[in-house]
Order: C-alpha cells, then structure tokens, then sequence
DNA sequence: ACCATTAATTAACTTCGTCAAGTATTGATT
DNA sequence: AATCAATACTTGACGAAGTTAATTAATGGT
C-alpha cells in the first residue's frame, strides 16, 4: 500500500509534470523505449541515485503516466525485496500522425508507446497548401472524433513529408511530389487543427521511430534505408539523428557503385538510385509498371530476374558503405519498393557481404517490407518525441 | 585593475581547479579552441548567465590558466564598458605527444593551444613492446627534460597508433605495422614515462587536432581523409568522434567507385584504396617507388599522368559519399600522399564535384600535404583533450 | 556634467541532485 | 517462529551549481 502523499496530489498542469525535471523526462523516455524497469534499474542505466528516481517518478505516477506492476508480476531475483517496476501508462495520452504524400494522406493514432490504435487514409484530389490543410483538419478529426474518442487525451499532431524540411521551425523549404517552396506547415497545421504540431521529413521520422520504438531501439547508432521511388537513409549516430550541415545527409541513392552504369537524373553515372530506383527497374524491365516488371521476375524471366538482382546488388554495395563509413549497430533495410521482397533480399546480402570491410560485415542487417501506415506511424513518433524531449 | 580576492588565493591543486565545476571546463574549453573572449561572449556560446561565467573563471584565473587581455587591447564595440576578453596562458601547462610507426617515433611537445614546442625523432630498431616502451620513455625524456624544462609542467603524455585502439583502458587491441596483439600499452607506458597516457587511433587523433584546434574547430560535424599507403577517414558527427560499433568507421578506402576497376587486397573491386594507395599507384605507374612514379608525372609522362588523375578522382568520389551521407560542415584532405599535392587535387575536386548531391557540393573541401610531426601533434591534443574534458 | 549602453560582479535564491539513514519485503538459517 | 542477510524503496538534510535582479564599472555621445 502506498502511502499518499499530499503534495502529489495538487492538481498538476499536464506539461508541467514533465517540464518539472529533467528526470522526469529521462525516466518516462527510457520506460516508454526500454519497458518496464524498476527504479533501482532505472537510476544505473540513467546515471542517477535511485532516492532521485523515486523523487521523479512519484508526480509522473500521480498525473497517471506512470503506474507499478501488480505484486503478482513481480519478478524477483531470489533474495532481498522484490521490485516494483515502474511502466508506463500507454493510454494516458494519445499522439496523431499524417504521413503527407502526393495524392494521399495516411494517418494514425498512436499511444505513448507508439502503439498504433486506429488508422485512416484520404485521398488528396489536389496538393494546394489550403487543401491539403482542409484534409489534414478532417483526417485528424475522423481520427479523433470516432467512438473511443482519443480527442480529449491528444494534444499533439507529427506529419511527415518528404524533402527538405526544418523540424525546429516546421517549415517545408521544398516538397518535390507535393511541389511546395516554403510552406510554413507547423503553423497552419497548427491552426487548422488546434494542435501542437510537429513537422519532421518523412525519413527522418521512420529512423526515430526505429530508433526509439522498433529494432534500433536504445542503440547509439543505426541506420535505416528505405527503396522506392528513390533510395534514401536516415542515420542516427552518437545516439542523434544525422541532419547534415548542409541540409544534405543519408543520400544512399546517390553513392555511384559502378563507373559504367547507367546514367542517373542526378548528372552521374551507376547510381544506387539509377540501378535500384523504381521508375530505373521499370526501364530497365522494358514493362509497363513495376508491378508487370516484378510477376515477369517472380515467372522466371531470366533478363528481368537479373535487373533485379543487379538492383539489389547495388543496394547492398550502397549499405555496405554506410557500413563502413559510419558503422552503425544495426541496419534496417525497408520500404515500399521492398513488397518484392523475395527478389532483392538475397542480392541486397550479397553486395553487402561483398563490400563490408573487416568486422563491418558483423553488422546485423533486417530486410524487411513495410506496411504503408508505418510512415505515419513515424510522423506520430516524432510527435511522441517531442513531448518527452523538448528540446532535443 | 582587479581587486584581489582572498577566497580565491587559498591554494589549489591543479586537478581540482577543473573537476570543481563543469561551467569551468567548458569555459576552459571554449577558450582553447576559439581564442580569447569576453566572459558574456562565453555564456551566450554556452548557454549560461554571464554570472556563472565569472564565478567559475575566478579559480581559473587564480590557478594561471587564464589571463585577461590588456586594456590596450580591448576591442570595444563602441558604447558601453568595453570587454576584457578572457585568454588561455597557453604555457601553463604542456602535452607530450608520440606517434608510433613501424620503423620510428616522432615526439612533440605542445601547450594547452596545441602550439607545437618542440620536436624530436627517434629510429625504432624492433618492435617489440618492450624495446618500444624504452624508446617511447627516451623521447619523452630528451623532449621534457631539454633547457626549457618542459618537465615541470607537464603530467600527460598521448599516443597514437594506427590499427585498432581501445582509448578508454588504453589497449592496443591490434597494430598492423608494429604487429601488436593486445598490448596494454596505456598502463605500460604511464609505468615507463611517470605520466598520465592516453591511448588513440592516429587517424581519430589528427581528426580530433583538427576538431579542436584545426581548421574543424568548433564545427559539428567534420571529416578528415587521410592519403597515403592507405586511403583513412575520420568523422565527428553531432559534436563526437565517430567510433563504429564494430570497430570499423570511416573506411572510405573499401568504398568501391569503379565496378569494373582493379583488384584491392580486401577481396573486393575497384575500391578507393586499390585505385589511389601508394602501392596500386606505383604497381599502375610501373616505378620502382611512389617518388619516381611522382617525378614522371611532373616531367609530363601521359600514362603515369592519368594514373595520379585516376587517383584523384578516385579520393573524390570518395570523399562525396561521405558528403552525401553524413554532410559534415567541411572536409580537410590530407596526409603524406599530399606530398604530391599538385598531381592531386585538381581531379580529387572534380570527382567530388561530379559526384556530390545537391547542396553537398556546398561542403567546404581543404585539400593540404600534412607535416608529419602532425600526427604526433594529434596525439598531443588529444592528451589535451581528455585534461579539458575528464569524461568524453 | 550627464546619460545611454554594455560588461562584470555580487548576493539571495532555486533547482536538482546526492548522501546517509531508515523502512519494507522477501528467502534462508537457526 | 525468530532472526538475519539481502535487496528495493523512501525520506529528510545537505550541497553543488546554476539563476535572477540589483549593483558597480567603464566607455562614447550629447
């Protein structure tokens, strides 16, 4: 029985629990990310005495982020008093994401452990800012407003786009497929929906929420590499994702992996991009869609079975040098192009296998598809992220 | 003129001065890496109150590692009390740095600025730790204990290896050139020399010079690219050397760029090492040294002409993967193969011209021959580094 | 002579942790 | 059953290291 303490009981702003300390913080983020932990755990893997943990914990615990595990899940070692693990109230507040492609929007609501709960798509019959924006407000709201009504635990809204985007400030400098030039979208959002919106590039927001809810989860460094359309990376190293000073990083696409190949809309040759890229197999196919190019490979056709197999190659050369360059614990290899999963896995090895250097080739590679939602799930971890990390 | 004050004259040990409070090592740090500066500069760049910057420069200042700049030359900015900018005294304290090869070791010793003071060479007969260890002690002596005294000030020593180095226990795990298996060589050589060692990779080391004191200094994300017998790379990213977690990172010379090129001693094709290493150089050139193949090239010989372009444009293709994906703020390219820099570097900046992505190509390239004594300057500032920065 | 402006210092206070001591809850030993 | 060792958690006193706001210092312009 837990004694009650009175000073926990004052009625506690919601942002301002977690804005109260900074173990507060570090302890909901390493509970959401790791599960549940007792405090003692907790205060070794944070740094901290664990007197300051059972300080931090008790406000998370009275505003209802936190609760303890029944005795009867208790797992004790043998000896001594067992713990009582702290875990983390997944429902105590819920987070939208929209993951914002040309002709589409698919959005989610996610739990605080990025537990997706419900899932709705909308078609985009136009890309104008004020459309899009009229979308977005009513997605959100078919989300929101259903019979479980998440709207009055949801004050957060993550929208992923592709291209150049500053998170900070959410601004989209430029979206190719929507074709927009500078879209001060965290505002409007912001406005349309009433809520706190975060605005991340799509990449970026599937590496997070790897890194923070899937397999690179508590690793320093990782990298995930998604094919399509184009061939991207999101890189986290040093435990941060990678921005580029530049606005330029993780372009996988474009690592030229052979001299010869075939010229890319970049202006070099042998891309990754122009080998493995959708629209370069479907050429290189001679089919109509990638669709056609793929049963053709699937029947047996020996000329389209080996643009695939010369397409995962030179994905695989492309992570291999991720590899070897940054070195990363683990890579993740996903992505809508990946629904032909069986005909690139092998060869995406073998060029990795081929070119890791040294120990690099140790480096644990998951050649996965990716249900399409899961990019909305990534705008909704991004937005989960913020929460917990205000200004990281 | 200061007044004196009396809480700050009670003597100090010297270690103390900088565990005391981590505002002081910061702002100790800041100095040595960007010159002297007025005490609200520093708290703007390190986010803190100008308050704290004075309080925690007071024992500084008492323990003589900092100064203030003379009146005279205050540069005030027009009205209102002109700063006193804080500056390092560089020579309150000095670094011994040793760079091991197979064949010789090359000593410096630098001040708290990384200023080189002095320099020594030493031919190394075997390579036997223990034979080393007494040469190592030799150098360190005939640098410490010259007219200057150097001695008197100076408690640290670093070292740097190539090969695979463990910088926290200070384990040699593995050196190809001095052919060492698991060498404690940080314990050992702290046994020989009296002082405290620090143990590191040679390329992280000159990456790390070049981080702090260089040309990357105060840069978040940095690469140094290193040509010689082998083709290195050393990465900061988000502000921290990048370390690999497999033990390998920044291997740009396994980045294969040519499909079709030669065979490399890895296994693989076409990789940057067996295009631009000093020995594919000279196998291609057909010389007897790297020297003669060198000597053609200027003289005009066409074919041993195009071997040195192929090079270069080799580095650069090279060099624009790692802007594609990490997009640090700026490149420094450099290394004993740079003695050759004029055959160079026009085709290492096409190639990474050619291939370099969009707003990559933006990234500032440094391309310089190294003096060799720099290594050992590496060594030295990271010495430097771990006395600023007890834990990083 | 005075004022606006910027730099540095000081003292009171706040935050956020640690430490050391005590309480709680278990398995093992007598 | 009583006690003990082991481990988890809690508590309150304390301390480190910052903050804010007021004060002092040094300059150029009017």
């Amino acid at each position: 029985m837990v004694a009650v303490d009175f000073r926990g009981m004052v009625p506690v702003d919601d942002d301002a629990v977690l804005a109260a300390s900074p173990a507060a913080a570090a302890i909901l983020t390493a509970l959401v990310t790791s599960g549940p932990q007792s405090r003692v755990t907790l205060a070794r893997k944070l740094g901290l005495s664990s007197a300051a943990v059972t300080k931090a914990a008790r406000p998370l615990i009275n505003a209802g982020y936190l609760s303890e595990l029944d005795a009867t899940e208790r797992t004790g070692p043998g000896a001594g008093r067992p713990a009582s693990p702290l875990m983390v109230r997944a429902d105590r507040e819920f987070f939208a994401g929209v993951k914002l492609t040309g002709d589409e929007l698919i959005g989610v609501v996610c739990d605080l452990t990025a537990q997706v709960h419900a899932v709705a798509h909308r078609p985009l019959a136009s890309s104008s800012v004020d459309d899009v924006l009229a979308e977005i407000a009513a997605l959100v709201a078919e989300l929101l407003d259903g019979p479980q009504n998440y709207r009055e635990r949801t004050r957060r809204l993550g929208l992923a786009v592709s291209g150049d985007v500053d998170r900070e400030s959410g601004l989209v400098r430029y979206s190719p497929f929507l074709r927009w030039h500078n879209v001060r979208l965290g505002k409007l959002a912001a406005a349309a929906t009433g809520l706190a919106v975060t605005v991340e590039n799509d990449v970026k927001a599937l590496t997070t929420a790897e890194h923070w809810f899937g397999e690179g989860a508590g690793a320093d460094s990782f990298a995930l590499v998604t094919v399509g359309v184009g061939i991207g990376c999101g890189l986290v190293v040093n435990g941060r994702p990678v921005s580029g000073s530049h606005g330029v990083a993780g372009e996988i696409g474009h690592l030229s992996v052979d001299a010869s190949g075939p010229q890319c809309h970049c202006g070099s040759r042998g891309c990754v991009e122009a080998i493995a890229g959708t629209s370069y197999i479907v050429a290189a196919a001679g089919t109509p869609t990638i669709e056609a190019a793929v049963d053709l490979a699937r029947d047996g056709d020996p000329t389209v079975g080996a643009v695939f197999a010369r397409a995962g190659e030179a994905i695989g050369l492309g992570i291999a040098a991720v590899a070897n360059l940054v070195g990363p614990a683990r890579i993740v290899v996903s992505g809508e192009g990946l629904s032909a999963y069986d005909l690139f896995e092998p060869h995406i090895r073998a060029g990795f296998e081929r070119q890791a250097f040294g120990a690099a080739v140790d480096c644990p590679l998951s050649i996965r598809p990716l249900p399409f939602e899961e990019w909305a799930r990534g705008a909704a971890a991004v937005s989960i992220q913020s929460r917990l990390v205000p200004l990281a």
